[in-house]
DNA sequence: CGGTATCCTCATAGATACTG
DNA sequence: CAGTATCTATGAGGATACCG
């Protein structure tokens, strides 16, 4: 029996909703052309507190989407990658964001006329 | 300037958390065959209240993503479908969903190993 | 620089009860 | 059947302070 997200107990629905997740869909779009600074993906990434971006990459490292390397230097450079894992999720996740940025405008449309 | 989801407070990073939502993601999916009644969804999507389906198929109807047909009968049925709009979801939400089910296995290794 | 720890709040999911 | 209304509590997430 394959995982089905559509049952509740499934470890398939976690996942889904973590890949979905807000913070989660931008920061693996950041790590798309290679390896990123804490600090790059902070600026990048508009809005995210500190809190949420550390909690987000390690849910990511824990994961296997992503990789964390420290540089022994000071000040210390962390950087986070994208494993193969990680990159295979670049197009459905581009997919999502592309949608998104694509349809606004009808959506908007729509809100509008529901609003009448 | 095309909308991006980057900036927090562009309006498609709002679309991108809905459409990457838990539950509309799944009545999305449930959708995909044609209409279904209100129970229909709920006995499918395992788990979700009644009160968020409601709320879930509500903001889908306000984006322009699902319709609502209330069919004069008694008992009173009422039936969902995607719109074009929405059936345009189906592609991303669909790689998406795959995703998950095709990589659970992938992921929880890598749970196990970073627990080590 | 890149975190961790703590506190606090506020949104929202869920449970429950009621209705056309 | 398909909702609405209300209450509660839980936990996501922000603000702040401190650390290696």
């Amino acid at each position: 029996m394959p995982p089905d997200p559509y049952q509740r107990d499934c470890p398939s629905r976690k996942l889904l909703d973590r890949i979905g997740d807000r913070w989660t869909v931008l920061v693996i779009a950041t790590l798309e052309d290679g390896p990123r600074r804490f600090s790059e993906i902070r600026r990048r990434v508009d809005g995210v507190s500190q809190k949420m971006l550390t909690q987000t990459l390690r849910a990511l490292e824990r994961d296997g989407l992503v990789t964390r390397t420290v540089h022994a230097e000071v000040p210390p450079r962390v950087e986070y990658a994208l494993t193969p894992l990680g990159r295979s999720l670049l197009d459905p996740l581009g997919a999502l964001m592309r949608w998104a940025t694509e349809h606004l405008g009808e959506v908007e449309q729509a809100q509008q006329a529901y609003a009448a």
